[in-house]
RNA sequence: GGGCGGUUAGCUCAGUUGGUUAGAGCGCAGUCCUGAUAAGACUGAGGUCGGAGGUUCGAAUCCUCCACCGCCCA
């Protein structure tokens, strides 16, 4: 592509009507690298005093970004773009989220790893070395993605969440929890993944965490302490948990049963009995609070961690007796809920495994076996020692880790936790102050601050933020809460940590000196959850803890916008958070949320299934105008369905009819030699001018409107609407004043307004589809403008003109189409084409309409329908016959007890009175049943009539006569022939100003028809000379049925 | 079990404070127009507005219950 100065003026480089849109946007990406125009916009509005903060949500930079990473990135852009137009000053700081599990594993993956001591093995410095680099190489392809989508950030200043700042800034936000009491170390049963060597935190497991399971569960027979032969049964999906148990739980107010079966005693819940096999026999009933207290022998009682520990029964609500056998085997050391049930009845806590899910000391047998792999020994144990009852597959929902897939097992752990108990209802007020959009989405953020528990911070792990926390041997524990801080409390390592960013293993060098005792003290050994990362932005990308006047200026962000499900328990919920506890006060003012991607037909896309698609694949098929502009008018609430068909029917329907529109203009332009004017003389403008630049200011008051309120979709739409205006009625019924041969102030005013159109509408535009409106600017504009207004992106977003905008104009050319539409279906119905000239077509109008303002759009009517004059009437009965109804939606109001009497009444009254009266100027009123109406109380039915064609709607009336007088029928006859010779010309390849000679053959009715209209047919057709004789093979001719003659044409350049 | 969305034409979706005959695009069938032509216009078929009650003169719209789908949480 050229430079603008290297563009002669007056002239427009020729625009094809075919293009490709791929190729098209290669070359902008190509001339906006060459003139450095991204850098240009970064810098456009650098001393404005308006600002716009935007802070980025950090994408994970473990893998290249997919299509659904660019629907989000397309919401940021454009706005950010905007904003930019709009003249506002702003960061474009995009963020890389890189500390944290999802690294490691991928890490571990490339490394062949199995197991947390395979890490340990290799070395921590040097595993961590290589998550740093994998943080880098995907850091560097999501922003070379990103600049192919036209992303426009300023990407040599991209944050990252495992730099230095950032994880200082986390230790300053921990630091204050802990001096407000918030910090605590807990003890507790989580998910655990045996693989990662890890607790996961309630945010990792809610959503993504459950597949599909089928396990071998266990039905099992606890003898009783104190009765002969009589055994509770309990059912688990855990075998490995047996181990573990100390207590039976049976809900109190369901009912069990003691049964006879296969020579012992059972007890289990009455409604379960299905689970027995083989005949029983019930020997007693009895309500769960009967059972409570009682008895039983431990299963492993050989095993050194259940000796001297108690079994008994105890009672528990949530008991169900719809599924096993309504008897719960309860491991307190080995599940969530029995945990909890274990406090609250001081039951003991057997906590049987280490963290990789080995069996720990103290289980005999089963001391150093896998979880994943104990249940035959178990089984056979139960067996021998007969406890055993039966063994049953079960598919169930069972949590996995969301990174490896492995199972999840319930460890008893020591975490680090945020406690919410002060902050739940803090955080909740600060909610309630942001602008949620959509607005549903307050109501879910505060439903899950209402459910969330303590915040687990701590993760056992080697890659991400090193807690600041020290926990000294007395009891004392520590929060250091800078670099400074430790630097000045350490006691020793300092130098070895020196040079290194404040990672394992580095950090872990350092020692304090306890406070209290003063012993010496190491960081324990945890990593930090990786939300607290991306939570912190708002304080360490603008320099919180270093330059407060800086952060004052950006902070709270104004707009923020992620994909909605999960960010609300993940990056709006640490956002919300971490700046109550260190402000109090809302982080960002509005925040925008959207949905998930889906392919074509709905389908989650994955990889696996094969309908996933690469953002590459995408950006060479579809264009990145097209996807944004997919993304763009999508409705962000509701999930989007994308696919190349989809962006196909943009491309076809928006993309290709603006091109094709500005093809148009450029055609004729550059024979007619237009040159644009900023300010034209609008005295020259013709109503049609008047009207579209009256829509195209009123489009950008909408746009304007809804970019403001981030409506993204409504601002597309109506762009769609207005470009489908442009083009079908204004380029439509324009182009004949486009064609004429003399350059007069009518044809400036039409080119004019098409430019204006054209410029404005790529500029709103722009911030959407920043590709083809830059390929357009830099043709129409460019070599007209400054260097300053280089690139469209470098120009301001265009302001409304209030006194262009023409309500009154933009309801008659409403009214215009809507006649000329049912004109049209008048035709139509009665097969009549358009091209047949008639006399008149009959109007009637809708009463709500002014119809002093079909003056000034008559003539467009008249052209649009091919009639001779319109005859407005008021009385429908010309073309209809009358029934009258009662208009309820002004009845009801007044009246409406009273309507079906009224409806009645009318049904006996006299019709043709009552229409009477609706028709009379003077002011009438109309009783029926003694209550009295007015006209607007009725409605008019019609039932069409004979020698008419008529058509309505929207209480328009339009009607055509079927006859056709004898001179039209031949003005139509040589409208077909002028047809005709169009054909030929472009069969022939004649250029559009070329003159011909005509020469044809027909009979005496189409030869009278050519004499009286033939001046007609030579300025129609640019023929000097035409002739009433057989063509010879000089000329390009084919013959044609028109009316009922055949007619051979031939056509010959001059 | 609780919360939040949703259910409108074969498909994808609009539908403003309740109001006369519920719309658009795609797809399908047909017609027309054509100096934007690998476009365009028009017509037609296609709807018990998820179901059942209720409020009202009148409900796709408001209320209640139910069903199904998605999401969030127990």
């Amino acid at each position: 592509m050229e430079s603008y100065k290297d563009v002669k003026p007056a002239m427009f480089r020729p625009v094809s009507s075919q293009v490709d849109f791929v190729s098209l946007e290669k070359e902008i990406l190509e001339w906006w690298k060459k003139h450095d125009i991204a850098k240009k916009y970064l810098n456009k509005n650098a001393e404005s005093e308006k600002r716009f903060s935007f802070i980025d949500g950090p994408i994970t930079a473990n893998n290249p970004m997919g299509v659904h990473h660019a629907w989000g990135r397309t919401y940021k852009d454009l706005f950010q773009r905007y904003k930019t137009m709009s003249g506002y000053r702003q960061r474009y700081q995009n963020g890389f989220d890189g500390q944290g599990l999802w690294i490691e594993v991928e890490v571990e993956k490339e490394l062949g790893f199995r197991s947390k001591k395979d890490i340990e093995q290799y070395g921590i410095d040097r595993f961590v070395e290589l998550c740093k680099e994998r943080v880098r190489k995907f850091s560097q392809i999501i922003t070379d993605q990103s600049v192919r989508l036209g992303y426009w950030m300023d990407w040599d200043n991209s944050y990252h969440t495992m730099s230095d700042t950032n994880n200082y800034t986390i230790w300053h936000f921990l630091k204050t929890c802990h001096n407000k009491g918030w910090l605590y170390e807990g003890t507790d049963v989580m998910p655990w993944c045996p693989r990662c060597g890890t607790g996961l935190s309630q945010h990792e497991i809610v959503t993504e965490g459950y597949k599909e399971v089928t396990h071998e569960s266990v039905y099992v027979a606890f003898r009783l302490s104190n009765e002969i032969n009589t055994y509770f049964l309990a059912w688990t999906t855990t075998p490995w948990t047996l181990s573990s148990n100390v207590s039976l739980a049976v809900n109190p107010t369901i009912t069990y049963v003691l049964v006879s079966h296969q020579n012992r005693h059972l007890y289990l819940a009455k409604n379960l009995l299905k689970v027995l096999e083989g005949p029983y026999e019930i020997l007693q009933e009895v309500t769960g609070e009967n059972l409570v207290g009682i008895e039983y022998e431990g299963l492993f009682t050989d095993l050194a961690v259940q000796k001297d520990v108690g079994h008994e029964v105890i009672p528990w609500n949530d008991v169900s007796d719809e599924e096993g056998t309504g008897i719960v085997h309860i491991a307190p050391g080995a599940g969530e809920e029995d945990f909890a049930l274990g406090k609250e009845f001081s039951l003991n806590v057997i906590a049987p495994l280490d963290e990789s899910g080995d069996f720990v000391e103290g289980f005999g047998w089963l001391t150093g076996q896998n979880v994943a792999n104990v249940n035959p020994s178990i089984f056979q144990y139960l067996q021998d020692t007969e406890r055993m009852y039966k063994v049953e597959t079960y598919t169930h929902r069972y949590p996995v880790c969301w990174r490896c897939d492995t199972e999840l097992v319930f460890r008893l752990v020591n975490e680090w936790f945020i406690s919410m108990q002060d902050l739940r209802l803090m955080i909740a007020e600060v909610t309630k102050k942001i602008n949620w959009i959509p607005e549903f989405g307050l109501k879910r953020e505060l439903d899950w601050l209402q459910n969330m528990d303590d915040w687990m911070i701590s993760k056992k792990r080697y890659w991400g933020l090193a807690l600041p926390i020290y926990k000294c041997s007395c009891g004392n524990f520590e929060v250091m809460g800078s670099k400074d801080e430790l630097a000045s409390r350490a006691i020793e390592g300092l130098a070895d940590f020196e040079g290194h960013t404040p990672h394992r293993p580095w950090i872990d060098s350092v020692k304090i000196a306890c406070s209290d005792c003063g012993l010496p003290v190491d960081r324990i050994s945890d990593v930090g959850n990786p939300w607290l990362d991306a939570g912190i932005a708002p304080f360490s990308t603008l320099d919180y803890t270093i330059d407060k006047d800086h952060w004052q200026d950006w902070f709270p962000a104004d707009w923020i916008s992620e994909s909605f499900p999960g960010q609300f328990r993940n990056w709006f919920y640490s956002l919300l958070t971490m700046s109550t506890v260190l402000e109090n006060t809302e982080p960002f003012q509005n925040v925008f949320s959207y949905a998930l991607m889906r392919d074509e037909h709905g389908e989650e896309m994955h990889k696996s299934k094969g309908n996933a698609i690469w953002f590459e694949d995408a950006a060479e098929t579809m264009g990145v105008d097209a996807m944004r502009w997919v993304f763009t008018r999508h409705n962000p609430a509701v999930n989007l369905n994308f696919g190349a068909n989809i962006t196909d029917e943009i491309n076809r329907q928006f993309f290709l009819t603006l091109w094709n529109i500005y093809s148009f203009f450029v055609t004729y332009a550059n024979i007619d030699e237009f040159e644009p004017n900023a300010h034209f003389d609008q005295n020259n403008l013709t109503e049609i001018d008047r009207w579209i630049l009256s829509e195209l200011n009123d489009l950008i008051s909408e746009v304007t409107l809804n970019f403001d309120r981030y409506q993204s979709a409504e601002a597309a739409r109506k762009i769609e609407t207005f470009v489908e205006l442009l083009s079908n009625w204004y380029v439509r019924r324009s182009r004949r004043r486009f064609w004429k041969n003399e350059n007069d102030t009518e044809k400036g005013a039409a080119y004019d307004t098409l430019y204006a159109c054209l410029v404005t509408v790529c500029k709103l535009m722009a911030p959407i589809a920043p590709f083809i409106t830059e390929t357009i600017y830099q043709n129409l504009v460019m070599p007209y403008a400054s260097e300053e207004h280089q690139s469209i992106h470098l120009t301001s977003f265009p302001i409304s003109d209030p006194n262009m905008i023409d309500r009154d104009l933009s309801e008659a050319t409403r009214m215009a189409m809507q006649i000329s539409s049912l004109g049209r279906a008048s035709r139509s119905k009665t097969g009549i084409r358009v091209r047949q000239p008639l006399a008149a077509v009959t109007v009637l109008l809708p009463q709500t309409v002014n119809p002093d303002l079909l003056s000034s759009v008559e003539q467009q009517i008249l052209e649009e329908l091919n009639v001779k004059k319109v005859v407005l009437i008021n009385d429908p009965a010309i073309l209809y016959d009358l029934r009258v109804q009662l208009n309820t939606q002004t009845v009801g109001p007044k009246h409406g007890r009273h309507l079906p009497e009224l409806q009645a009444s009318l049904a006996n009254a006299d019709q043709d009175d009552i229409i009477e009266k609706l028709y009379s100027s003077d002011p009438v009123t109309i009783t029926l049943s003694n209550i009295s109406l007015t006209p607007e109380d009725f409605l008019i039915q019609r039932i069409e009539r004979e020698g008419y064609s008529v058509s309505e709607e929207s209480d328009y009336l339009v009607g055509i006569s079927t006859n056709i007088p004898t001179l039209l029928y031949q003005e139509g006859l040589i409208r077909d022939l002028v047809h005709h010779v169009q054909g030929l010309r472009r069969t022939a390849n004649f250029g559009i100003s070329d003159h011909i000679s005509i020469r044809y053959e027909a009979n005496e009715n189409i030869r009278d028809t050519v004499a009286l209209f033939e001046h007609y047919l030579q300025i129609e057709t640019l023929a000097d000379l035409i002739e009433f004789q057989q063509p010879d093979d000089t000329f390009t001719q084919d013959t044609f049925k028109i009316g009922d003659a055949s007619v051979t044409i031939g056509v010959k350049q001059n």
